[in-house]
RNA sequence: UGCCCGAUGGUGUAAUGGCAGCACAUGUGACUUUGACUCAUAGAGUCCUGGUUCGAAUCCAGGUCGGGCAACCA
């Protein structure tokens, strides 16, 4: 997972023009989330992307809050953001900003675009200004406001920061083009009044900026060469580029790709609002939901992560990815990484009859089968065991791999033993396996020299430890929950999304840390949960095994 | 509807005027003390129509289809 592939992208490809020209001599980035949210694997993109173009350039990535719009947001997330960020592998080092710290200095931007005859104050209201701004194939009408005098607006701006008026009474506005094809340059609002505790400066303001006026002065400001972001923006670049050349400062240029798409995943953020407020996932790390805290909890790792970001690339073409393409990832990932354990799901009793009552074994058992370094591992084997109930079958096939009366099987790490009967309940369900074991075959393999195809996973019923199994399954039962013009993605949540097993561990796994990840073998993968104890063993599967069933 | 953007196997992504390659997924086979891993193998692609050129996935024109934008959100 370490191998770095070799990437490069239209926007890599700008930068090598840039630096060859002498445009730029260094490449600076930034990663910009509103924390009114949890981050999802939509922003890893948008992360791997920033950090990692700044990291192949020997440049540097700044974290920055955009802290605009007190009313959304929360210091709660800011924590939460910064957390996923380190987890992840990246470091902004000291450039931790905010959007905030620029106050004063937009502030004093928007004074200049005023004495520029650049800006005016508006007093039409939300819906007055939509009928003014009119529909993309008409112009638009001029505001009342828009002949005014330079010192007139400037002391209805001052009224504004000074709170003479009330919130919504109006806002700045760029003048720019009530006629021009793009909406968004129609004299977009620069400023609007709201009166709200901001969590950094407090009530100091009662004006705020809006983000086309605000993101592009943060990114000039910090010296930002090359501000990547999603498609939708790409209609504000013009209005981006104008407030600099108009303000003339540091020339950050805007570059546009498109959003990553994954099947089965949702990953609007009111979508993910709506689940967790509605109770239908446990939270926003619930191991099912597409944030990086929920992937965290699922046992994902931060590697499988960044890998399929540079599978999937940086384009301006809009698909979707397949989730097998990310989950291939993850088993190879997990595959190299993780111990492997025994673990049985849905026990089932074996008795070897001719075992010893009162005698226990314990066998060496390797950690990784083709990884030798990674040590074994002791497992204790006794004369009554438990199996997977779906490694016994009546009448099996030839190419069933699990116990049938007559057949001769390996107990992984230990013995071959043969099931002579089986006990049954009044309805005819199996209830439990006798069978009986060559002594001559410890370790699993016959003196003889005998081949036996079968192998299966085995817990010793005296020393297995009760552990609460969580089987994750994908959150929907369709490709494209959004997809449907009829139903909402609600109504496509997978029921069996979740199903929870009392399962028998190998003592072992009682006492691993929260958060370690183990291979069960012939099972799938699985990672201590937050909640783990060895008292409560607690373990969530992150995904099956290749071509296992869910 | 106006403006903007895009289109390469089922999916994602390379090829920067010169042999259309890689990965995932799918099929088949081998190996196996995990039905895992590994290995081998097969099928499958340049949206359409013209033009430029010795040569076009790539450049040009027109079309088709898909996406985005029209908050005092970001």
């Amino acid at each position: 997972m370490n191998e770095e592939v070799k990437t490069t992208n239209f926007i890599h490809d700008i930068i090598d023009a840039d630096l060859a020209s002498g445009k730029h001599v260094e490449v600076v980035t930034r990663f910009p989330p509103e924390p009114n949210g949890y981050l999802h694997i939509g922003h890893a993109k948008a992360i791997h992307l920033d950090f990692g173009t700044a990291e192949k350039y020997g440049g540097r990535c700044h974290l920055r809050m955009d802290d605009t719009n007190p009313e959304a947001e929360d210091e709660e997330y800011v924590k939460a953001i910064q957390e996923d960020i380190r987890w992840l592998g990246y470091d902004w080092g000291r450039h931790l900003y905010w959007a905030s710290d620029y106050f004063d200095t937009m502030y004093e931007y928007a004074i200049r675009l005023i004495k520029k005859g650049k800006a005016y104050v508006c007093e039409l209201g939300k819906e007055e200004f939509k009928d003014y701004r009119g529909i993309p194939t008409e112009p638009g009408k001029e505001p009342p406001g828009r002949g005014r005098s330079i010192e007139e607006n400037l002391a209805l701006f001052e009224k504004m920061k000074n709170g003479g008026f009330e919130d919504g009474a109006c806002v700045l506005r760029a003048r720019i083009d009530m006629a021009s094809p793009n909406l968004h340059m129609r004299d977009p609002a620069l400023y609007r009044i709201k009166r709200a505790t901001h969590h950094n400066t407090g009530d100091k303001w009662c004006i705020y900026p809006m983000y086309d006026f605000a993101h592009c002065i943060e990114d000039s400001l910090e010296g930002v060469t090359h501000s990547m972001c999603t498609m939708e923006f790409e209609v504000h670049r013009p209005l981006y580029d104008w407030i600099l050349e108009e303000l003339d400062v540091f020339r950050s240029h805007q570059y546009e790709f498109s959003k990553l798409n994954l099947t089965y995943v949702v990953l609007s953020k009111r979508r993910l609002l709506q689940l967790v407020n509605e109770g239908l996932v446990g939270g926003w790390d619930d191991p099912r939901m597409p944030t990086l805290c929920g992937m965290r909890r699922r046992g994902f790792t931060p590697e499988a992560i960044k890998k399929l970001c540079t599978i999937v690339g940086c384009t301006k073409y809009e698909g979707i990815t397949e989730i097998e393409q990310f989950e291939s990832i993850v088993r190879d990932d997990l595959n190299e990484a993780s111990l492997r354990a025994m673990a049985v799901l849905d026990p089932l009793k074996v008795v070897i009859e001719n075992y010893p009552d009162n005698l226990v074994e314990e066998f060496e058992v390797p950690n990784h089968p083709q990884k030798e370094e990674l040590g074994t591992r002791k497992v204790p084997f006794g004369r009554e065991l438990w199996i997977e109930r779906d490694d016994y079958m009546d009448d099996a096939p030839s190419k069933f791999k699990g116990f049938t009366i007559g057949r001769e099987v390996r107990l992984r790490g230990a013995y071959l033993a043969t099931c002579n009967s089986v006990e049954r309940d009044a309805g005819g369900n199996v209830v439990g396996l006798r069978c009986t074991y060559d002594p001559e075959t410890k370790g699993g393999s016959a003196p003889d020299g005998r081949k036996v195809r079968s192998t299966i996973h085995w817990v010793s019923a005296r020393h297995a430890v009760d552990a609460e199994i969580r089987l994750y399954d994908r959150l929907y039962t369709v490709e494209n929950p959004l997809g449907d013009k009829e139903k909402e993605f609600k109504d496509f949540l997978n029921p069996d999304s979740l199903k929870v097993a009392t399962g028998k561990l190998e003592p072992m796994l009682a006492n691993v840390e929260p958060g370690t990840r183990f291979q069960f073998e012939r099972v799938g993968y699985f990672c201590a949960d937050l909640d783990h104890t060895p008292a409560k063993p607690l373990f969530n599967r992150t995904l099956t095994l290749r071509g296992t069933k869910a």
